[in-house]
DNA sequence: CGTCCAAGTTGATGTAAGTCAAACCGTACT
DNA sequence: AGTACGGTTTGACTTACATCAACTTGGACG
């Protein structure tokens, strides 16, 4: 660790500033009033740095805090009995994670830092008196909750009721709209994760996910080196999610 | 409708005692002192009787109320714009409906009873309300959403990793369980949906489940006939969920 | 009590995606 | 520069489950 280093990083927990934060559209500080934001400010703490690969929390360990993505991606995922994996989900700048947590003494999944990846830490019980508090943020956390209810729906739906393709474009798309609020290219990203991760998430093999890109690669419809992902015909990957709706219809 | 039955229902909405409530120790109230409880009365209403197919609510109409299942059975269930059905979740007393809906302006999901179905309904901006009041049935509110995430990602993994006799198993215990807490047997019940709806929940072909039952059957780890359900063997059910567990173990 | 229709079961066949195996990167490390 | 090792791609083969089709059961109802 170098000296400079040693002099930005003081002794955590280091308070985080929401009122400087670029994300404070889309994080928590959305729900609640300017000058309300104080009292978040107040109880929340800047988190570290995590590497690519380190762990963010670890399933069955005591559960204190969600953590909103700063910088950098984070992967989710349940481990089994039996040392399966199962990815949960993937979680990008200005999203909250551990919401699936608050029901136990312990974090119901791990959280792994994809990339170099920065947090904010909200220790739960502050959190909670807080948005008791506070009705909008309460709200918030209601609103925030539910998605992620809605989000897990929508993925069984995908995993239960859909094609391999129509799996891996609905995952393109949504990375583009998560991408697009960030105000980032919808068509020209770099994936966080590996296509193992991918594979995993979406219920697949690794092998499936490759020849599904390469065959939308064949086809025009994307370009990709790599996790280098380019979106060239965003209309035809709305088309695949949607083939499903072919009731009779001849395409 | 008959005469006595006229007398019994005064114009709704009428107010239901969770005092005298049988499921008081399942449903919100678990979460609140006795003392509180008048406050939870205050703002719950008691719902009409539900025959079997009638919908208590509706997908993508106005989001008003959570309810509390109090007798007989409700389906989730979500419809594509294709009309494609993906059913998300059964419901049994002591148990909310509706935590999916909560960051819209409308239902996310159809709720449908699957018997003769009684609820009770909880207006959403008055539960709200009094959940900012009540740090516990806060805590309690968050712990439920917690856990329908928890289970849809249970779902998810089902869904991705387990084959069809798994994925039968694991609800024939989840239903078990489920049918214990309210201390009735959890061996032996009868199943609230149609197998169809098992189908449509477990990413299955009807034939699917049709022949994964009478699998069990001749392999004397149940007896079903129709709806009638008989564990008799609940260990090797458990056996078979966690089959999956074979890394390298010979069995 | 017979009729009817939906729900459930059983059998035969097709296929999307898994598995196994091998080659091919890219990049990190000595 | 050479080596080593994940991560990724491609091909050949297998399989669990879907699909299609026919038959059976059972409860609602005149």
């Amino acid at each position: 660790m170098t000296q400079a280093l040693k002099f930005r990083q003081a002794p955590s927990p280091l308070k985080a500033s929401c009122h400087q934060c670029s994300l404070s559209n889309l994080c928590l500080p959305l729900a609640i009033q300017d000058n309300d934001l104080d009292s978040l400010e107040d109880i929340v703490q800047q988190g570290r740095i995590y590497s690519r690969g380190e762990h963010v929390f670890d399933q069955s360990t005591p559960f204190r805090s969600c953590f909103a993505v700063k910088s950098g991606s984070i992967k989710t995922s349940i481990i089994t009995e039996g040392g399966e994996e199962q990815v949960t989900g993937f979680f990008m700048p200005g999203e909250l994670v551990g919401l699936d947590s608050m029901s136990g003494e312990s974090y119901a999944c791990t959280a792994k830092a994809l990339e170099r990846t920065t947090v904010c830490e909200f220790p739960i019980d502050k959190l909670e008196e807080l948005t008791g508090k506070l009705p909008e943020l309460q709200h918030h956390m209601y609103h925030l909750m539910s998605q992620e209810i809605q989000n897990s729906h929508q993925l069984a739906m995908l995993l239960s009721k859909n094609t391999a393709e129509e799996r891996i474009a609905s995952l393109l798309l949504s990375l583009s709209s998560r991408f697009q609020r960030r105000r980032m290219s919808p068509t020209n990203f770099s994936l966080p994760m590996a296509r193992n991760d991918i594979a995993n998430f979406l219920g697949l093999a690794v092998e499936t996910v490759s020849r599904v890109f390469t065959r939308f690669q064949n086809q025009g419809i994307i370009r990709a080196r790599g996790r280098e992902v380019e979106l060239l015909n965003v209309e035809a990957l709305q088309m695949v999610t949607r083939e499903f709706s072919r009731q009779g219809c001849q395409q």
